[in-house]
Formats: structure tokens, C-alpha cells, sequence
DNA sequence: CATCTGTCATATCCCAAACATATGGATTTC
DNA sequence: GAAATCCATATGTTTGGGATATGACAGATG
């Protein structure tokens, strides 16, 4: 049995009539007849019963007839699924970011405007440390990840969504929290400040910027404590450990005890976001978050 | 696109190898290849990524394979359900029936059996008139009706399924009623009585059987009343209007005020039970209900 | 009652498409 | 680097779906 054979079944039942429903098909009569009658003699069953006037379903004609539009039904639906999954409008996607990637607006709205965009789309957000997330898009546990510092890794691409600046975060109680949030400070203050910083192994990036940036302003800094996410480095320096320098969108996130002060001068430390994802990767939904990233990226803030 | 290309389909995702996948589905390696191009073209979709090891799904594969599975199991389902319904294990059907069929202990049984015999099959019970019922099945609003008088209608078949004696229903005030119902009545007793008895528009065959009956026994009986349902005969006589000759089965509607009393002697009016359909009914739901109806007769009471 | 009309079935032919065979190209494996 | 494995392409073969012509049958029509 074929679709075939039920397409035509399905014409004949519905014109009760074999010559017009052939019309309606654009072939014959005789060929619809022998189709009909080998349909019947497949399944073994008179479906049909021939008057002088056209034909008539039986019992058993009326109940296939029903099962018969069903399958024709589905099978549309298995085309038109097809479709839509190749062009990305269907399907699954994991999105990875790590802890300080969401403090940035465009995140958040990429996801929300990814969401509304594709509803089809089940998109499953997974947050985790750098290093697990792109181990996570290697293994094709996460699709695309949120992370601020460029890897090299076989396999992945990296897209720069953005780069911005950094902040200086105090201790309430410094000297240097004093001139408020609006005066900025140039770096060579920081000179013989002990520096909280996000571990350098966890990604290199945010690490070397700093100190490259120090360097460029003429001092070494001392670096204190290391700590595994950015966000962390806030509790320390709320707790007095020290300071650091954290990317600007993390100053949204008001903290006792944490003031944060501008930077002035040139060569200042950035921040970059970035998205990983696997090379070439085949998956339409992929390439649509990505593309519709590179538009959120570019397009003005709201 | 053809329920062959979701067959070779489904063998290739599950084998992820277009050579085994032939193998198994009893084909060569090209044509299973060529198909599978032409279903990707038909689709404007690629559904397999071609490795040098076999093939595996992309996203949109995985989704049309899925729903191929579905449409592939609902033609099985609508090649089934066709077959059974052909069987007669599949359908409806609407069985028609006197007030007075269903005191005969054959009837529920009969429909206990076949609702057991035939779960598929959605019984609708109908009461309603003799005249009624049978203008039904000619209607085909009804398919099988199970009457008490022999009708003789253009296209309908009648199946007498048995003939059960009568019995005499006094009020209980009345002289005869004293013997007791263990204590058979000569029909001649009757004579002079007034009667009353189901009218013969409705059904001539009992008012002609008791008619008939009496003149054997050598009197005219006097017709008192004319009620249009056996049972409501019942009702009259517990007030006392007359006496009736009643199907045995009714008797044991224990009513107050009347007495059922068995006659004795030759040539004793019966009362038929006769299943009514349409001649040539091509319905195997009737067929198969009318074939249990005749083994039920037949068979032992239970 | 004979004829005509309309419908489906059967017979025969044709051609497209499904399938088989043979071979080539690409990639992994030994 | 040779062998093995797998899929794609090229070309022939055959099956079966479709077209045309005709027959059979039942109502409608005069």
C-alpha cells in the first residue's frame, strides 16, 4: 500500500463517483479503477460497493476513509515539520552562559528576542564556569555558550559580541571609594592596590587585560586572591580583601559594602562577551541564534 | 512522496547505513541511495549527513523520522481498523426492540453476548412500537429489531427466533383466579370473558393467534379494550376491566391485582419472537449479529 | 418494450520510474 | 601507502502505473 492509493481512495470516497474523482485527479478512469480494486485486494477487504450511478463506501470503506485522511494528514505534518526544523523554526537548542555574562543587558534580550522569534524552538539555558561550557559545546551537551574570555579549541568558533569597559570595585571603607560612583579614576591609582582577580586558568582573557593594562600604566599590580567566577571576586572585595576590575555591566548588581568608580585615560582594560559554538555546525537553529546574535549585537541598545 | 520512501527512510535512520538498511529491506545499495535523494529533493531537505562510516540524522531527519514512524503505525492502525470493521468486530449498530421483547430472558441475553463477543462494536438500543421499528429498519435508522408479530415489508428479512406460549392474566378478583398459577386453565373456560388484547394495527399476528385460538376452542371472544403496548394490557386488567392471553415471559412482571394462570389443551395460541432486518444487509456487524441471535435461540437456556 | 445514456470493468499497449549491475570517489584503517 | 568500507554515479532492465479502446450492466427515456 502507498499514499498513493489512499489519496485516490480519499478523491473516490468523497465524489462517490470513480470517473469524476479520476478528473479530479488528472488521470483516467480505468487506471483509478484497477488502483481501487488492487487497494481492496491488498487489504482483503470490499471497501467499495459499485452501483450503476457511481459507488458507495461499505462499513469497512467508511472507517478506512477516516484512517485514510489521518495518514494523509500526518504525513503533511511530517513534511511541514521537516521543513521548519531545516530552516531553524523548530527544534532544540542549549544555551550555555556563565555567571556574569546575564549583568549585561544584551543577553537577556537576546533571549528573550531568540524566544519570540522562533517559538517553536525549545531552548534550554544552562549556566556554568567557562571551561565547562565550552568542554560542554565540544561534547554537543551545550549548542552555543556565553563566555568572556577567547578560547582556542578544535572545533569552535568564536563570535566578539561586544567589548566593554571595565570598572574599578572597592571596598566601601578604601580611600578611593571617597569621590563616588560619577568621578572617574585613572589607573596608575591603583599602583601597590592588592588586585582580586577570576583565576587565570579558568580563561586567560580577562586576566591578562588586566595586567597588560597595569603594565601599560607604568606598575605591577599584587595580586591577592584568585577566584573561580567573576562574580565572586565581589564578595571579596566587599569583605575588604581588596580590589578589582570588573566588566561595567556587573555595577548593576549593587552590593554592601562594593562602590564602583570609572576609569580614566587610555589603554583602559575591556571586557569582552563572546559567543562559542562549534564549527560549521549543521543545526539551521543554530545558525539562526547566531545570526540573530550578531543583529542583537550590532543593533542600537533599546 | 510514498509510504516507500518513509519504509526505506525509517530502515536507514535505524540502521545509520544506507548499505545495511538496503540489505535489510531486501534491496541493493543504489536504488536505496537514489530514494533516498529524490525523498531529500521532494523535501527540499536534507535529512542525512553522508559520513565515510554510514550516515547519521540532522535535526530535521530526526524529525521527519519520528513522524514517519507515526504515519507509517496509523496506516497499519487504518489497514486494521478496515479489516475488523469488514469482520464486524468494528462498528455500530442499532438493535430496535418491543416493551414486551425484553421480558423474554433471550433478549438481554442475547445482548450481553454480543457486546461481549464484539467490544469494538457501539450498540444503541432503541424501544419503540412494532410499526415504528420496522419503518425504522427500512429507514436504516435501525438494523435489527426484535418484535413479537411477523411483518411482511418490501426488502426486509424476518427471522423467527422462537414461539413461547401464553398464558392467561386475570385480575386477581376474578373467579378463575382462585386455582392458583400452578393450575392449568382449558381455554374454553375463557369463554364469555372480555378480553383485552393488543391492538391489530400495530401487529395482526397475536390478535389473530388469539382470535384464532378461541374459535378452535369454540367461542368468539368479546374484545373489551384495544391497547397499543402489550404491557399496558397489564394495567387494565389489574383494574379489573377484563382478562388477557399475555406472552409466558411477561409473567413474571409480578403486578398488583393480577394473576397468570398457564393453559392446557391443543392447539394453544403462542406468541413468536421475530428479529426483523433488511434483506441483504451488507453491514458484517449485522450479519454477524443476526448469526449470534440464531446460535442463541437455539442454544440451551442458561 | 426497445433504445439510449451513464458508469464501472476488462484488455492491451506504453512509458516512467524503481531496481539491478558495474564502477568511481572519498575516508578511515592497518 | 595499500586495503577496506561506504556512498554516489552511470547505465541497463523490468515492473507496474497510466492511457486508450472496448465491453457489460443498469436505469432513464421515448
Amino acid at each position: 500500500m502507498e499514499l498513493r492509493h489512499l489519496r485516490y481512495f480519499v478523491a473516490v470516497a468523497e465524489e462517490s463517483h470513480i470517473t469524476r474523482a479520476a478528473e479530479r485527479l488528472g488521470l483516467q478512469q480505468p487506471p483509478l479503477s484497477q488502483q481501487m480494486k488492487a487497494l481492496e485486494r491488498e487489504l482483503g477487504v470490499q471497501l467499495l460497493r459499485r452501483r450503476p450511478r457511481g459507488v458507495e463506501l461499505t462499513a469497512a470503506g467508511r472507517s478506512f476513509l477516516a484512517d485514510a485522511r489521518a495518514v494523509l494528514a500526518q504525513a503533511e505534518h511530517a513534511v511541514a515539520g521537516a521543513r521548519r526544523t531545516a530552516r531553524g523554526e523548530q527544534g532544540q537548542i542549549c544555551i550555555g552562559f556563565t555567571s556574569s555574562a546575564p549583568f549585561h543587558p544584551l543577553v537577556p534580550r537576546l533571549i528573550r528576542t531568540f524566544r519570540e522569534a522562533f517559538p517553536g524552538v525549545a531552548a534550554t539555558l544552562e549556566e556554568g564556569g567557562t571551561l565547562e561550557l565550552v568542554d560542554g559545546v565540544q561534547r554537543e551537551t551545550v549548542d552555543v555558550a556565553v563566555v568572556r574570555t577567547p578560547v582556542e579549541a578544535e572545533g569552535l568558533v568564536v563570535h566578539p559580541l561586544l567589548a566593554e569597559p571595565m570598572v574599578v570595585a572597592l571596598p566601601r571603607a578604601h580611600a578611593l571609594a571617597a569621590g563616588g560612583a560619577s568621578a572617574s579614576l585613572p589607573l596608575k591609582a591603583l599602583a601597590g592596590e592588592t588586585f582580586i582577580l577570576y583565576r587565570r586558568r579558568s580563561g586567560p582573557g580577562l586576566y591578562d587585560a588586566i595586567i597588560g593594562a597595569c603594565r601599560a600604566a607604568g606598575f605591577s599590580p599584587v595580586v591577592g586572591q584568585e577566584v573561580p567566577r567573576i562574580v565572586s571576586t565581589l564578595n571579596l572585595v566587599a569583605a575588604g580583601l581588596g580590589l578589582s576590575l570588573v566588566p561595567e555591566s556587573l555595577a548593576r548588581m549593587q552590593m554592601d559594602g562594593v562602590v564602583y568608580r570609572r576609569l580614566k585615560g587610555r589603554a583602559m582594560p575591556t571586557a569582552p562577551l563572546l559567543l562559542v559554538a562549534r564549527r560549521g555546525d549543521p543545526s539551521a537553529t543554530v545558525r539562526q541564534f547566531l545570526s540573530l546574535a550578531r543583529k542583537t549585537a550590532e543593533g542600537p541598545a533599546p
